[in-house]
DNA sequence: CTTAGTTTGTCTATTGGCTAAACTAAGTTT
DNA sequence: AAACTTAGTTTAGCCAATAGACAAACTAAG
């Protein structure tokens, strides 16, 4: 019976967290306001705002306007109180965030990287990291955590399986980073965190229920189901990019045949810009040539459109979800894939799964998972304060 | 803010559900047990298996052996302190069962049902769980649900959106059994509480994440997530029977091309058998001639098998679950399919996802469904208590 | 057949968080 | 200025869980 049973403490951390997620939520509220949306009593807000208060999380800021009687005092979340590091961990690149608790950025860093092999690589991830830890201000809970998006399979206790375009295998990221800065370290593949990253600052912003769809050279996905980061028994679920949509297809390097990513990412983009004689082999040149009204270039683009709506129709049929997000670079050709994308959708999924869902790209574009690797660390703060 | 407030009742609350919650999976065991498994002090335990045993959930069954000391007081969860009724909707019959609150079947009953339109259905449907609601034996709390699975897509309000299969749209069976027997109706859709059967009492016991893939005519699915049912944004996800394989197959009726279910249910195999020239137009022929170690309809059986490998090492690679279990109809055919199955899923699926990963077939055969909605009712029943 | 030691389950006093209601503070309205 | 409103704090009481004392019922050793 792992079940934590239930006594006084609990309720305090309860009511605790619910009295700090309206101030999160209410932004400038006063404690009669909280007591008023939470149905705690007046008297409950007022102790444990106090505790609030005394902890650095929460702070007064004057008074706001009467309603007939004497001025409420106005809360507000001290989103200064901590700092978190987010990393968007590329192949070719290093990009970096210092924000504070409520993924307000403070200091942002891109570094190239052009060695891959794990050792080159934390020598050169761990100074880059304590440089955005050296510029956090004093604060009262300092630098809460480190979250790290990297493009491979990580399993629960934040090892990094396999990164093919790394050339990783079996790399112990998160303990290694934890010994470093003996804070608490959080590894998770890009998708995963980009959809976290959409989902609180971008496109996705409090939707229940979205599929991330990470466009770059291949396909990676983050599934948020009932508002929760979906991860399987053993903790990489969400292989969408290799769902096989032409079972007789082409074999992929991962053994099955006709995956989704064949047909639909940047990679395939380019194989059939080359086949075509189009562009100079880079997603740069190609989308300057539709740009400037190149039908055959269009053409292509279309194309991928098609494949792109044809896994989102899997997709809607499978999860029904409120949302599709469609990020990394291929979301930079949104004009010339939009349209393809949406209609073969239309066409191919169920009706009655199609109801009031969306079709979005990615607001924050290149920067969805460093923003999300940021905000799993915020989140995994916020958990340990509420368990604690 | 809806997250209800914590209180002392709360506590009290969460704090009898582990208690009762260990009584039903402990079978005998004494309060001082329940005290040490559950950390809860023992003056707690007393007091809330006292209430327990006050609303008769719970009953005292004599005394254990002694460790050295006084005895035990031996406690048990009273399955027959209430009852529960259970409808598995099929095209042309109804199943129904009447279940003690354990699961345990009470009263197993079929009928045929060779008209489908709404009213008539209900005109069967009435008398048949009328007669399994006046067999329940004399209880605490009575019948305290009635759990119904349709083939079909449910909404969240219980109305039967579509079923192609019976030629309903919009049949608000919920309602209609609700105002007919005035106790708690929860209508699904039938992969859903087979899934939900399976894993409560047959090959899915007590697994975390697990697809239940109901090969039949069609095929359907019931994603259980984090031990939890999934259902999508809109109530209704898991049509992974219309997950394209082939996506430029030949149409399927749902609008898409390539549907596995074109491949990989019954009908496709009836159609291939068919066209071979091979059966009598029925799975029972088929089985018959594979047992009889006909090399055509093995073949027939193995390229079926082959199709739901191709399905399921796309389950597996979206999902990575626990198991995949397969059941209704097909999972008859078990011995000619199990190998060609699990061969195609080994070679197309990513191997981070096979480690210990289960392919299952229904243990509870036909009655995966009926169970599943009994145990629908049944769930409900404890939430009420947990809730009030 | 005592007597000591164990184990089960209940009783009792205490703790701590929440609440209603009274109260203080600080405004507005007429 | 008097009457009313609203914000936030204080007070007394409630209730569930707990530690520890205790009674009941048993085993085992001398």
């Amino acid at each position: 019976m792992k079940t934590p049973t239930g006594d006084q403490a609990l309720i305090k951390r309860m009511n605790t967290a619910i009295v700090l997620e309206s101030v999160l939520q209410g932004a400038p509220l006063s404690r009669a306001d909280i007591s008023a949306l939470t149905g705690l009593n007046k008297a409950t807000v007022s102790s444990l705002v106090q505790d609030l208060i005394d902890s650095g999380l929460v702070r007064e800021i004057g008074t706001g306007q009467s309603s007939g009687g004497r001025k409420p005092v106005l809360l507000e979340f001290v989103a200064e109180s901590g700092y978190a590091v987010g990393v968007d961990l590329g192949v070719n690149y290093v990009r970096g965030v210092l924000t504070d608790l409520r993924g307000g950025v403070a200091v942002e860093r891109t570094a190239q990287l052009d060695k891959t092999s794990p050792d080159e690589v934390f020598g050169i991830l761990r100074p880059f990291i304590q440089s955005l830890i050296d510029e956090a201000p004093e604060s009262a809970f300092g630098v809460v955590g480190i979250g790290v998006g990297v493009p491979g399979l990580v399993d629960r206790g934040g090892a990094v399986l396999y990164a093919p375009n790394l050339g990783w295998r079996d790399v112990p990221l998160q303990d290694a980073l934890n010994r470093a800065f003996g804070i608490p370290v959080l590894i998770d593949n890009e998708a995963n965190v980009g959809a976290i990253g959409e989902r609180k600052f971008g496109s996705g912003r409090g939707i229940g229920s979205m599929i991330y769809v990470s466009v770059g050279m291949g396909i990676g996905t983050g599934l948020i189901l009932q508002k929760e980061l979906y991860k399987g028994a053993a903790g990489f679920s969400g292989e969408l990019g290799h769902l096989s949509i032409e079972a007789s297809g082409p074999p992929c390097r991962c053994g099955n045949r006709g995956c989704w990513e064949l047909y639909a990412s940047e990679q395939a983009l380019l194989v059939r810009a080359a086949e075509a004689g189009i562009g100079e082999g880079t997603l740069d040149s190609l989308l300057a040539l539709a740009e400037r009204g190149d039908e055959q270039t269009r053409a292509l683009f279309n194309g991928i459109g098609e494949s792109l709506g044809v896994g989102i129709a899997n997709i809607v049929n499978v999860f029904n979800p409120e949302a599709v997000v469609i990020g990394n670079t291929m979301s930079r050709a949104r004009p010339w894939l939009e349209e393809a994308m949406s209609h073969t959708t239309e066409a191919r999924a169920l009706n009655f799964h199609l109801r009031g869902i969306r079709l979005l790209f990615a607001e924050l574009g290149d920067r969805s998972a460093v923003m999300g690797a940021a905000e799993t660390a915020i989140a995994a703060f916020f958990k340990r304060l509420r368990s604690a």
